[in-house]
DNA sequence: ACATTGACAATTA
DNA sequence: TTAATTGCCAATG
């Protein structure tokens, strides 16, 4: 299995409505580069079987270089799914991200 | 095998 | 508080 398998497998883990991190990634993991999930999701070869709309980095801020047609998309797909958005770009993470209050952490 | 790149994060100024 | 620098990991040239 290679990392950036795991690294979809997580991905489409993340229910609809719902958002994860780069860092819930990395750290589940166990590994801490972060940038490495980013890479891994940047050459994702399958949009359909791969929501990577629903990862955004730390601050709840949407990825740069969405490899799809910008952040608007992956904005509007969010939106779509119920994803609660306090800023232009940062959704809610308090009600969207799938934290590890309930280490409820995305299995892996 | 080495150097560079990349959808990030934490620290320092 | 915002901006710049350094660190990390995996993939690619």
């Amino acid at each position: 299995m290679t990392f950036q398998s795991r690294v979809y497998s997580l991905c489409k883990q993340v229910p609809a409505g719902k958002i994860t991190t780069y860092k819930a990634i990395a750290d589940t993991l166990g590994s801490k580069g972060y940038r490495a999930v980013g890479n891994a999701l940047n050459k994702n070869p399958d949009l359909k079987t791969i929501p990577c709309h629903r990862v955004v980095n730390k601050v709840g801020r949407l990825a740069l270089g969405y490899a799809f047609g910008g952040p608007g998309e992956q904005k509007m797909r969010l939106l779509s799914e119920g994803v609660v958005f306090v800023d232009e770009n940062h959704v809610d993470l308090q009600k969207c991200q799938i934290t590890q209050c309930g280490h409820m952490m995305i299995s892996k």
